[in-house]
DNA sequence: GAGTAAACTTACTTACAGGTAAGTTAGATG
DNA sequence: CATCTAACTTACCTGTAAGTAAGTTTACTC
């Protein structure tokens, strides 16, 4: 067998896709093998349980959206586009395929989930809320942004809208990301 | 057998529960039948599959939504208390039991889901929308709230938020809920 | 070219899911 | 009192899920 197939990353974006999409529960390893065209006992080989495959997928969330933000704190991206890009990107993942991200995707039933997968769940959540917060409050004392109270509560406050305007849209077929969006947009930029 | 047994009601109520802490896929009819001390069977009586079930469990939502809506505007609640209401009650479902509203339960793995079901929780969602939009609506224009741009585009951000709010809730163990309902309330309120 | 190890497949087990058909019981009704 | 029916239970079926053990192929190494 080759020694280079990349049989292992297609597992996980497989996964990553049908997570987003059916949620942790919503699929299984046949999905994924027959996609792929393997078997079922190939995936055991690389994740021995699914609870490994959901881990490493999460994990490998987290360490592009490490590596996405640190992209545009190193190009110093204004704070207003850093934030449009966060708007942007639910907003394409959204239209026409109404995916979920994969921490909203596992959020609801994360009680059945292992503490490790939680423990990264939250991980990728502080990510964001970490950085969100900081933007906001740079914005704000630079003067590109305004908004009421604490940084961080204005970051809960978005974050969470844009995580339940992906529900929305799922559900109801249409992009409520965007209007969710621009609502912010329009008391935000001034 | 009792011609007056509610365990109808009750098994409504008991998959209810379940849904709201492990969404639809995450529990069986076994856990229901076991909690109740009745056979299987005795569910698929009621409710032939458990599609059937889960219809009837958001329809019954949806009547309660409904009739409390109704309640508040009957008793001409001021438009701040209304929407308090809507906050306190999310903040409540959330503390301790971390559990999600039905709709935001299913939301994520509505495509597997029967149309009738998605219909169902369409016409929740409506509901709630149209409700927070004319209340926010007859709130600002009586002079009690304040806010940027179209009600409706308001409303859907509101409802997105506790939505989303509501899950990171879970996820965190942490009342995000209340926090996200707060910022709103200074935002709103002036 | 024999051996080793990674990357699989084959063939299986076990558990549990939703669902069904046929029988049982208890209470209301004629 | 006999009977009818709602409300179940018993006993099953089928599909599918996760997971495993043992064998096979391929490529690289000594």
């Amino acid at each position: 067998m080759p020694r280079l197939s990349n049989t292992k990353e297609k597992i996980v974006d497989r996964a990553r896709d049908l997570l987003q999409h059916r949620g942790f529960g919503g699929f299984s390893y046949r999905d994924i093998s027959t996609d792929l065209g393997i078997k079922n006992a190939a995936i055991h080989y690389h994740f021995p349980t699914k609870e490994d495959l959901g881990l490493a997928l999460i994990e490998q969330y987290i360490d592009d959206t490490r590596a996405e933000i640190a992209a545009a704190r190193g190009r110093a991206m204004p704070v207003r586009q850093q934030l449009d890009t966060y708007f942007k990107r639910a907003e394409c993942e959204v239209e026409g395929v109404w995916s979920l991200c994969p921490m909203g995707a596992m959020a609801p039933s994360c009680e059945s989930l292992s503490e490790p997968i939680q423990r990264a769940l939250v991980r990728f959540s502080d990510l964001v809320l970490e950085w969100l917060g900081e933007a906001l409050e740079q914005g704000r004392r630079e003067g590109g942004l305004a908004f009421e109270g604490d940084p961080k509560s204005k970051a809960l406050q978005i974050s969470s809208a844009i995580q339940g305007a992906r529900q929305l849209s799922k559900l109801r077929q249409h992009n409520v990301v965007a209007q969710v969006a621009d609502q912010f947009r329009g008391e935000l930029y001034r």
